[in-house]
DNA sequence: ACCTGAACACCGTTCAAGT
DNA sequence: ACCTGAACACCGTTCAAGT
């Protein structure tokens, strides 16, 4: 059983982090911390699919069981897992003088710790992401929206925007690799290209891989030309209107 | 086993797609669709982790092995479901003039549909969407972007980032429904404000919910800004704010 | 072509017991 | 406080056999 039975946790996901830190480290040194490193190598290794309680406990060195005394369910595992993915993520220790800048980077970070670890697209799309890691991002990109002008639900509705672009580009990008990409992508050309009447504005697009990087770029921009557009004091986004972000 | 063993059939998700279909009915009338029904039906219910075979096949009054002569495996009956959810979706039989009025909507009736089926947004953004009722609304915003004057790979990343920003957004809000909503975000907004220090600019994030729908809205205007901004052929947005200049 | 039936390997979780 | 050990209920998938 776990300790200090939840006292005000919810069942929703991402609830390991509303509820009270257990215990430190036992006689085995098991920490949440050894458990999370553990989790995000053997998802590295096997994916969602492939995780399995019992052999995370062989190679923390544990009884299966022991696990329940730190976390409550498997699902707290994923939730640490992704926080560590998230503690990946570069957190510049003061913002610049550009918010715009500082979101763009962002979101180019974002991606690039989130495609280190191929699963956690799919994860982060999926929980709320309510680990100290993921809020300290959260709180730099909120801080920069804010220097941009935006409060209160316009605000949120900013930051939300920027991440569920970033998460779920991420997690529509892994969820071709986690087969054979070239092959599927090979497929889908000849399925829409046999069917070019009922699909003819798709039918030509490019079966060239290593588009998804640019493609991304380009997202990113279309939201971000958004944001500098409405954003309330566009006199502190220098890139407004003499030229737009950047296509990389 | 399954029929016509997978001749060109990828391991990823979404893959039944694009293998060749299996007979049309058997003795019990088991088609595709029915076996479909039956999941989103129970998924409805359950979550995806309560799904499991043995009830579906219970349901459709088949033994749970029949179901491997339909599929090939659990995963594809998800992939069945997602499109089953997007055959929801209304789809213009013929375009507007508006592009940008048609891409807006195409935002907001994907939300409604996949709010409809809480399970649909997590399972949306973690598979590729092959589906042939899927296919078509992309098809659509395809065709939409397209009158717009994308082509390419700005108009690959424009279709994506439409579709990725609204599953993302949906799969972000359903991710808190699973739970206790509300004694969820309490939680949240106390933890938050127990450490204002270290989340100055979320510590007074509003607790209300019903914001979901308001701040998506919000959110789909940023993109929506930011394409009527960049399309190539501008002159047949007239929706877009007329201050701002474009500068290619 | 479609469905049954038995069987296999596995897995998350419980609970009482140890120290 | 932390961990063990046994046990339970369940679940996806296989394969050979039926019709």
């Amino acid at each position: 059983m776990s300790p200090k039975k939840a006292v005000s946790g919810p069942s929703i996901p991402g609830a390991v982090w509303l509820r009270p830190r257990p215990p430190r480290r036992g006689q085995h040194g098991l920490t949440r911390e050894r458990i999370a490193a553990e989790v995000v190598s053997q998802l590295d290794q096997a994916g969602p699919a492939g995780l399995n309680l019992r052999s995370i406990a062989a190679a923390l060195d544990v009884h299966p069981t022991t696990l329940y005394w730190h976390v409550s369910a498997r699902d707290d595992l994923l939730d640490l897992a992704v926080d560590a993915v998230f503690a990946e993520l570069p957190l510049p220790s003061q913002p610049s003088d550009d918010w715009l800048a500082d979101v763009r980077a962002f979101m180019h970070n974002l991606r690039a710790a989130l495609l280190t670890h191929p699963w956690s697209g799919a994860l982060a799309s999926s929980r709320p992401l309510l680990g100290p890691e993921a809020l300290a991002r959260s709180e730099f990109v909120y801080a920069a929206l804010a220097r941009a002008g935006f409060t209160g639900d316009e605000l949120a509705a900013s930051a939300a925007a920027v991440s569920n672009l970033v998460i779920g580009s991420v997690a529509t990008e892994t969820s071709w690799q986690n087969g054979d990409e070239s092959s599927a992508r090979q497929a889908v050309h000849e399925h829409l290209h046999a069917n070019a009447e009922t699909y003819p504005a798709m039918a030509d697009l490019s079966t060239e891989s290593g588009r998804w990087g640019t493609q991304f770029s380009y997202s990113a921009d279309l939201l971000l030309a958004g944001l500098a557009q409405k954003a309330p004091s566009s006199a502190s986004s220098p890139g407004t209107n003499s030229q737009t972000p950047r296509t990389t």
